[in-house]
RNA sequence: GUGGGUGUAGCUCAGCUGGUAGAGCAUCGCGUUGUGGUCGCGAGGGUCGCGGGUUCAAGUCCCGUCACUCACCCCA
């Protein structure tokens, strides 16, 4: 029987990659696991499903994105709560906090690695399943300042050990623009930013247009503008946004809490933070300070990392946990380095070594090479037949490894092959060391 | 959800004013019976997205539909 035959097509927004590109995500993961460890970040996965009213509401528009969970052959009454996939990392960490308080010592630091999804439209670099890389911290009643400095100092340590190129980390807080807007008259805080924030891709004159349009004055307009054109690297922005001769207290607070986090980044890590008065995007749950990541020479990519602080997204009513997090988003970045920057690994397997089958007789011997080569750390695989050497060789070509191993027969001794020189030498499995840059699959640009 | 573009081999595409499918690359085999990459020869692989219509005849023209894709919206 064969099965009917389905058209196997992709699916739009559901990215799958070749095995030498997942090689070169799986680097990425590891490394960014590996500086969120050395941060203290407590590890954790939340189920893939809450229920849907916990997930509404919460990000905005993204309420219409967000995909229902439900069986086929569900029936219509007496069927499960409504569940939906989530569509980030933070609303379902801040529901896991409330149910296990009890049992959390707080501050409590933790990292999350996980798949979300948004039913959005796809287009390059945005998909509608996708994995996020997020820390966060939360604390009871109050939350110290100074995590709003550390969260995107963490991500600077992962991005500077990835070849990522040159990268900025900007940061802004949502008062700023918020207590600015008040000054001055413009009560539609949410509706201004939104224009404002298609600044760099519209520019100034549509910007103000559509400011206009929505019942601004043009001195309104010009403003906010103004401060959308803030940015530096140090603390002057804050002297640039007093001559603009605003005043109102939510400015006030917001100046100070973004000078406090850039003089902490200016000071650990100069020149990755930069105070950007454009940026004020992302879900709607953040209540102060908001982060967004742009890859130098590749800004039209969109963010590779957001964030923020969020005041009031886990809290049961008596006790509110304030948090700040931030989160990579590790398919969008990877997908862009490969498509874009032509980014990879040096193979398409974890396989160093190829052992070499003589005839099927002798296979045990190449799995006991293999076996020995294992116990010492190199990955290695059996060649799949004892075909001749030359498809041998061949088959380890075509994935890239680059050594073929072959067991002597009779008296004779071992030999291992790197085929990329074609050098050939005598070698025992028991000591022979596989240079260290060949142990596992580096990352190279295709090409 | 709204608007544009595109659907032909695994991939990238050609196929003109309709006349029963082609190239390059990739794959596999042979030349090369323990040593690959080059080169040469050969092979396999297609309901031309799907459904309907016009026609003696449709990959080609018309209608519908689905998928993919780009932009808006929104966001990692």
């Amino acid at each position: 029987m064969t099965p009917p035959a389905t058209k196997v097509t992709p699916i739009s927004g559901f990215p799958e990659l070749l095995p030498a590109d997942r090689l070169l995500e799986l680097h990425f993961l590891d490394t960014i696991r590996e500086v969120f460890e050395l941060h203290g970040f407590a590890p954790l996965e939340t189920r893939a499903v809450e229920p849907v009213e916990r997930l509404l509401g919460k990000g905005g528009d993204a309420d219409k994105e967000i995909y229902g969970v439900s069986r086929l052959a569900g029936e219509e009454t007496g069927r499960d709560a409504d569940l939906g996939l989530h569509f980030d990392l933070t609303v379902p960490f801040a529901r896991y906090v409330l149910e296990h308080a009890g049992r959390l010592q707080f501050p409590f630091r933790r990292y999350q690695i996980q798949k979300v999804w948004r039913g959005e439209r796809p287009q390059e670099g945005r998909f509608r399943e996708f994995t996020q890389a997020d820390i966060d911290v939360v604390d009871v009643g109050e939350l110290a300042p100074h995590l709003e400095a550390e969260m995107p100092l963490v991500v600077a340590e992962a991005f500077r050990r990835l070849p990522v190129g040159e990268f900025r980390i900007q940061v802004n807080n949502r008062k700023v623009p918020e207590g600015f807007y008040l000054g001055i008259g413009l009560t539609d805080v949410a509706g201004t930013l939104r224009v404002v924030d298609k600044l760099a891709k519209i520019g100034p004159r549509k910007v103000t247009e559509q400011l206009v349009a929505a019942g601004a004055t043009e001195e309104q307009a010009r403003l906010a503008l103004a401060l959308a054109d803030i940015r530096s690297g140090d603390l002057s922005f804050v002297d640039e946004v007093r001559a603009l001769g605003v005043s109102h207290p939510t400015l006030d607070e917001g100046l100070r809490a973004l000078a406090a986090v850039v003089a902490a980044g200016a000071e650990q890590a100069p020149g990755t933070l930069v105070a950007d008065l454009s940026v004020a995007r992302g879900l709607d749950y953040y209540t102060g300070t908001v982060y967004e990541t742009q890859l130098v020479g590749s800004e039209e990519w969109g963010s590779v990392c957001s964030g923020g602080r969020y005041d009031s997204l886990a809290s049961d009513g008596r006790t509110t946990y304030p948090g700040v997090g931030i989160s990579i988003g590790l398919t969008r970045l990877v997908h862009l380095l490969v498509a874009k920057r032509g980014l990879t690994a040096s193979r398409s397997t974890p396989a160093a070594v190829l052992v070499a089958v003589v005839d099927e007789e002798s296979r045990a011997r190449s799995g006991r090479v293999a076996a020995t080569l294992r116990g010492r750390g190199v990955p290695c695989e059996v060649a799949p037949s004892a075909a001749r050497f030359g498809k041998q060789i061949r088959y380890a070509d075509r994935r890239g490894i680059p050594f073929v191993w072959f067991p002597g027969t009779d008296d004779a001794g071992d030999q291992v092959k790197d085929i990329r020189s074609g050098e050939q030498v005598d070698a025992d499995a028991a000591t022979w060391t596989c240079p260290a840059q060949d142990l596992r699959p580096a990352v190279v640009t295709r090409d």
